[in-house]
DNA sequence: CTTAGCACTCTTGCAATTAGAGTGCTAAGT
DNA sequence: ACTTAGCACTCTAATTGCAAGAGTGCTAAG
């Protein structure tokens, strides 16, 4: 990415960009000629357009065929030519009503968030629910369900809530699980994942305890699975957006990004790496990683407690997307998205 | 639907449909005249072919091209000719293992449904959470998260679980909610519903006990939520293998369909009409109602508890759909989620 | 360095043609 | 009265050719 660009050659490139997005058409040297500022010929444009293509940021479809942006041309476009554009401040209070309209829920809030930001972005939204990256215990419930079943609720301290059958291997009254519960509770009140570990191991020694060391080791279980982000639950929507766009009219492309919406270890695959990085990062054209979505832009920004609790949003659509304003768009969901965690997890 | 049909005629039409079924193409008079057992000519065929044509059986694309069944057609072929072929035995048995393999938990049984639905139907597949059709009251638990704030954990007769936050208008600390929980829970413990919101009714009067009575509102409410089934979870999987049939390859047409499954309200009116009839329903080419699905089929199963709590599953595809065999895999999936709900309830 | 000019390439759209599939009808056969 | 061979007819799908147009690349002159 050391290519120096001229001043000119670089308002080619922004103009190329921005009619490739609208048209969707190859753009050819008159138009940009006709659009651009600087009086030149259409011939001159033309020789800057071999120069681009030769570097690599534009291509033509076909031999003498207009210019289109090839992935390394909306990389730089986005890097150094974009200006976004804020949404509209109507807007963003209107999106940030409908958060407050609807409960205090997380799940209503996610599905809110994908709602608003397929339709905001006009492309197929995604969002990972938040997760922590430290899990500390907080309450612990068995509710009897049968003589041999029980349901048993963890809440963690980052206020999210788990729930998981138990077979018992002999008959257990409400009663006493309801003892082994304020024990526990009690017991485990602020403490330490490792010393809870540690405590499970040293349980699990003593036989007498058996009901006990079975329910630690179900906790133990349930906060791993928790923090290893394996299974976090993804939500979708505004998927049939992606479909409406010219370059997925042969189904069988279509067919490939749906697949891979519908796959939630191909979206993790990519979350993963978002999650690390801060602020709203952009995927163009699969990276070179991700063939199945070779002509597709991913833009994703983790949201949430950083330390405590974090998630990731974001769209996918074309490669062919309007940046200046679908970034900004993913970047105030995740700032309402972040804002909102914070009112639910406390201070 | 009084149309009499010949033995021959019926033949035919079965003929036609597992024909195009199999091929996507219209199937004209010799293909049939091959097929079939009885000698007869393609010209008698033809003749068939005008009759069963009139009679709304038939159609063809274009004037001279061969039959394709209607949806009147492939509905006379689902109710009098289809004959089902099971799942074989391995295939039942691999799937009950499936289950059994995951833990006792309704969201991952859920997920995997739709998964063994999606593979084994080659359609998108859908599940409804169940859900009951009365809840009852069996525990409530509230755990502070800050100050003002509290997190409401609801669990059911049925064994869901629900949870919501709280803001207090003044300070409450765990002590006071505990306590809260346990008066409620005893009170409670195996009361009506009915006698609950009279019971709230009567609380909001007094006005001392403002947070329990905001307590129990919101446990009616969610209960109310629970019950009217408009918000219950819909499960989905094999979405991209309807872009595969022939008939979606105008991106048109698989947008709607996209679009259809996408709208949890779309398929909320499907659902409700299959959970009424018990068996198996087959909405063949949306029957009028359902413009959107016009060229698809959908077929679904009740499933779950009676009178406890039940859910609906299925699949949907192009029209031409090998019925013979989904229809056993619809059923085969919703007797073992049946059988699964039955042990997670209790006896 | 820019530009006018021009030949060249490739797509797109349209029309015409052909081959083939499959029908509907008629008239003859059983 | 049902069946069937025969045949004309219709419609699609695939191929071809052609003309228009868009846009390029190159060259030579400004």
């Amino acid at each position: 990415m050391v290519d120096q660009l001229s001043e000119r050659q670089r308002d080619i490139l922004g103009i190329v960009v921005r009619e490739h997005v609208s048209t969707a058409k190859p753009v050819g040297s008159d138009v940009v000629c006709q659009l651009c500022s600087f009086g030149v010929s259409s011939a001159t444009i033309r020789n800057e357009f071999a120069y681009l293509t030769e570097t690599g940021f534009l291509t033509q479809p076909y031999t003498s065929a207009g210019r289109v942006p090839t992935a390394k041309g909306y990389r730089y476009f986005v890097e150094q030519l974009m200006e976004e554009s804020e949404l509209p401040v109507s807007e963003q209070l209107l999106i940030r009503h409908q958060f407050h309209q609807i409960s205090l829920d997380l799940d209503q809030w996610m599905k809110l968030a994908a709602a608003v930001l397929a339709h905001v972005s006009g492309s197929a939204a995604l969002i990972a629910a938040p997760q922590a990256q430290r899990a500390r215990f907080r309450h612990v419930q068995l509710i009897s369900i049968s003589e041999h079943t029980g349901l048993m609720i963890l809440v963690l301290q980052d206020s999210s809530v788990h729930q998981q059958m138990m077979l018992f291997s002999r008959p257990i009254a409400q009663e006493e699980l309801t003892r082994l519960c304020s024990k526990l509770n009690e017991q485990f009140g602020n403490v330490d994942l490792e010393t809870l570990r540690a405590q499970a191991r040293f349980d699990a020694a003593e036989p007498q305890a058996k009901l006990e060391a079975e329910v630690v080791q179900r906790i133990l279980e349930l906060i791993d699975v928790h923090t290893t982000m394996k299974t976090r639950e993804i939500y979708r929507d505004g998927l049939a957006h992606v479909l409406r766009a010219p370059e997925f009219v042969e189904i069988e492309r279509a067919r490939e990004i749906v697949e891979v919406l519908e796959r939630d270890s191909a979206l993790e695959a990519m979350f993963r790496e978002a999650q690390i990085a801060n602020g709203v990062q952009v995927i163009i054209g699969g990276e070179g990683k991700w063939d199945e979505i070779r002509d597709c832009s991913v833009i994703l920004s983790g949201y949430g407690l950083p330390g405590e609790a974090t998630g990731v949003l974001g769209v996918l659509g074309p490669m062919r997307m309007p940046y200046g304003r679908t970034i900004p768009a993913v970047r105030y969901v995740a700032s309402v998205m972040s804002d909102l965690l914070l009112r639910l997890y406390g201070e």
